[in-house]
Formats: structure tokens, sequence, C-alpha cells
DNA sequence: TATTGTTATACTCTATAACTATA
DNA sequence: TATAGTTATAGAGTATAACAATA
């Protein structure tokens, strides 16, 4: 029997590595939610609609890799509290557009500056290998 | 007025790129979720458990980043099903200690292989870049 | 016929509070 | 008194299926 230590590509341990360092820092993510008042699932939808922009709904179930049905009760509780509004599509009336209100526009601004904060083993890191590894990102998710 | 366009430091844009990344990837473990007929929670409570080694409730709690009660659903859900035991702890009764079955470690053993396999974006990177990356992110984790 | 979004239903995740057993 | 885990409860996310309006 060969031993279970197997050969892992760069590529993959990079990925597990990546991925725990996100995981690592969903406790801060669920601090973000309850000090907003929001649900996990509505700041991921708050945080994806851009205020200049209006998207459909599906757009968004897409964007949150979910049901339509889902985003429906999503935007429900949003627009209860108005942050965002259901605006009919001029295009096709089966659509919605989703537009973000001043309020939303404003919650927005703060869970974007919390969320963006970087996590302390980032900032471990020195100045250029922080930028070596910002470049690195960018050029993977560049689509080049 | 100054414009809207702040400066970002390196560490803030790379770590906003790498949450992207991450978050462009939730389909995908939704998927294997699918496949392996595991609610998202029961998924990461296997992958976290170490088949080597029996760990309290309580610390599987602490790494999901949830309370202890929701602990106890998911281990029942995983229990019913016999890939994780409850057994108590010969130190302090009142812990519980979860093993994990061999049927257990052999479902988690899929879940890593599946988890593990990188995403396009890291793909696109060539080999050199693959391990600049991941030597990166091994020095940001390593705690030094 | 196909598609967008809603409704109804059921299961899971999540936290809070009250509880049991143990320390 | 404090702690580990359970139970009860309630709010939210999730998918499936059936549906209405529209294309």
């Amino acid at each position: 029997m060969a031993p279970t230590t197997t050969e892992r590509s760069p590529a993959s341990e990079a990925w597990s590595l990546l991925a725990d360092l996100v995981a690592g820092q969903r406790g801060r993510m669920m601090c973000v939610c309850s000090d907003l008042e929001l649900a996990p699932g509505q700041l991921m939808a708050l945080k994806w609609l851009d205020p200049d922009t209006p998207a459909p709904m599906g757009d968004l179930a897409h964007a949150l890799s979910c049901d339509n049905s889902n985003v429906t009760g999503i935007i429900d509780r949003l627009e209860e509290r108005g942050l965002v509004q259901r605006r009919p599509a001029t295009h096709d009336r089966r659509v919605k557009m989703l537009v973000v209100t001043p309020r939303g526009r404003e919650l927005r601004r703060r869970i974007k500056a919390r969320m963006e904060e970087p996590p302390e083993p980032l900032l471990r890191l020195d100045e250029g290998e922080q930028r070596a590894l910002r470049d690195l990102l960018r050029k993977a998710l560049d689509g080049g």
C-alpha cells in the first residue's frame, strides 16, 4: 500500500488554504450581520446589488446560487425595511427590477466597509507580499 | 468633494478578491452537498472532524462559529445516518466526544476530494504562480 | 410552450432561554 | 456557581412543485 500522503498540486493546496482563510472569518461576518441587523442572505443580497444599476430578481438568484423562490423571501424582508424596491421592468413585464433605496445605499456602504477590512493573517504579510498576493489574485480572476 | 474612488490597501483588495473567489464557488459546494445528500452544516461538520482524534461537541460549535444547541441537531442527523457517534468523555462526564465511524470516514474522504479540486481561476495561473500563491498563503496562515 | 416571479410546503440552520447532569 | 449538552421555540435560508402573468 502506498502511504496516505498523496502528492498535492500547488493549485489544490492554495485553494484549500484560501478556503480555510475565508472559513476562519465566518464569525466576523456573522458579527457584521448581527451589528447591522441583517440575516446572512439579506447581507449578501444587499452587498451584491449595485446601487447604480437595477438588476432583475433572477440575476440575484444566480449570483447567490439559490432558487428564485428564495430570493422572493429575502427581498420581501429588505423591502419591508425600505432598503430596496421592486420595480416593473419596461422591456418585459414578467421581470421585476431591484432598486437600492438611499437608505439601502447607506447600509450597503457600511457593509462593504466592514467586510473589506483585511483579516489578521493577511496583515502579517509585509507590504510587498500583500501586493504580490493581490496581483496573483487579480490575474486569476481577470478572466485572462 | 473628493472623488469616491478611495485608496485601497493591497491587503484589503487581496482580501476582497479572495472572498469573491470563494463566494463564486458556492454553487459547487452546494452541488457536493446535493450529490452526497448532506446539508451544508452537516458537510462542514464532517469535514472538520478529524477521524483520528475525537473532539468535544463544544469544539465543533466553536469551529463552525455557531451555538452548541445547533450542533446538537447537526450531530443528531449525522448520527442517525451512522456517520458519527457520541461517546461519553472519560475525564468529564458532561462532555460528549464525537467519533467518526468507518462509514463517516469514507464519506469524509469523498467530501475532501471534491472540495479540494482547485477552481478554474486558479488553474489559469501557471505552475510558478500557483506555487507563489500557495507560499504566500502558507506564510500568512502559519501564524509566523 | 417557455420563462419570471410568487405561493405553499417541508427541511435545515440559527440563536435564545430554560433545563439536566455534572463539575 | 459555572459549564456541556439538550430541548423548546421562533425566525430565516433552502429546494421542490404548482401557479399566474407574460413572452
